[in-house]
DNA sequence: CTACACTCCTAGATTACATCA
DNA sequence: ACTGATGTAATCTAGGAGTGT
């Protein structure tokens, strides 16, 4: 097994990569990557498979996968960033669209937009698979404007806030096809159903966080506060002690909590057997 | 049974855009 | 008209769970 890769505009950068196309433009990062097996391991192959009678299933005798990828849509600066990750790349979809089922080609465009699916693209395959379920063009007209760039961000209708914000008092968590039906209902994408459960469930989190915040801190006043007090009567009970020496011949003073305020006070043993 | 690859989903952090004062 | 603050939709990344080989 080979594995090649290089960058750059070389057309045929790898011995068993023979069917490499070549790459016209100049202006195009070019990143190319190829695994095949080296012409040894091949031929052993081949001679196996006549050794068994041969495969009539078996496709190619050389199964070698090869990745091409010119990337062009990585540099648009019309937007100020280097990267447009909401663009597909034209390349890609062109490769796809040409090429013929048996030609080796369909493998490597099929890698191009795989790709560029994995490159956390937020109108993922899944959405665009969920969208060719339902038939649906909507997506395309809803987030690219005439230039085709998106993250054209969109405001939810008050209404469909209050639906999505019913949905999540009931669940805060969607499966699959509560998000496709709530999606539906809205007529929005799932992956924006997805994103906006998301988001809620980030900002219920940090509201919570914020409410054990305030809480905690209004605990650490408390007893802050109750610990000052404390002190304060330690020193006021040392005083005394010192003034008065046969202080110690008293009934013992015993903390107790007032049921009512819930405040601290102190008694002594004696008033506490008589019951004040 | 275990290891590995792959897919899917989620949380958390961050970015980018729309809106408002 | 411009600007900074704010809310939030969208994106990115890492990690866990489930599944197939």
């Amino acid at each position: 097994m080979e594995l090649g890769l290089s960058l750059g505009g070389s057309s045929k950068p790898f011995s068993f990569l023979e069917k490499t196309p070549k790459l016209s433009s100049n202006d195009h990062l070019g990143f190319c990557m190829g695994l095949g097996r080296s012409q040894e391991k091949r031929d052993s192959l081949e001679a196996e498979r006549r050794g068994n009678g041969g495969d009539s299933k078996r496709v190619s005798s050389d199964p070698h996968l090869q990745l091409h990828l010119r990337l062009p849509w990585l540099f648009d600066n019309r937007r100020g960033r280097g990267l447009d990750v909401n663009r597909l790349p034209m390349v890609a979809l062109a490769g796809e669209a040409t090429a013929g089922h048996s030609s080796p080609d369909r493998a490597v465009s099929s890698c191009q937009l795989d790709f560029w699916f994995r490159k956390g693209n937020s109108r993922g395959k899944r959405d665009m698979d969920a969208e060719t379920e339902r038939g649906s063009s909507r997506a395309s007209d809803d987030d690219e404007d005439e230039n085709g760039s998106s993250r054209k961000k969109l405001r939810l209708s008050k209404e469909q806030s209050a639906f999505l914000e019913e949905s999540f008092k009931e669940h805060n968590n969607l499966n699959p096809k509560q998000k496709l039906a709530l999606a539906k209902q809205l007529n929005l994408r799932p992956r924006q159903v997805e994103v906006w459960f998301q988001n809620r469930r980030a900002r219920t989190k940090l509201k919570q966080t914020e409410l054990d915040c305030e809480y905690l801190k209004r605990c650490c006043e408390t007893l802050t506060e109750e610990n000052r007090r404390l002190h304060k009567e330690v020193q006021e009970l040392r005083a005394l002690k010192t003034c008065q020496p046969f202080y110690m011949q008293l009934p013992a003073t015993t903390l107790t909590m007032c049921p009512s305020c819930e405040r601290v006070t102190t008694t002594s043993a004696t008033d506490a057997k008589i019951g004040i």
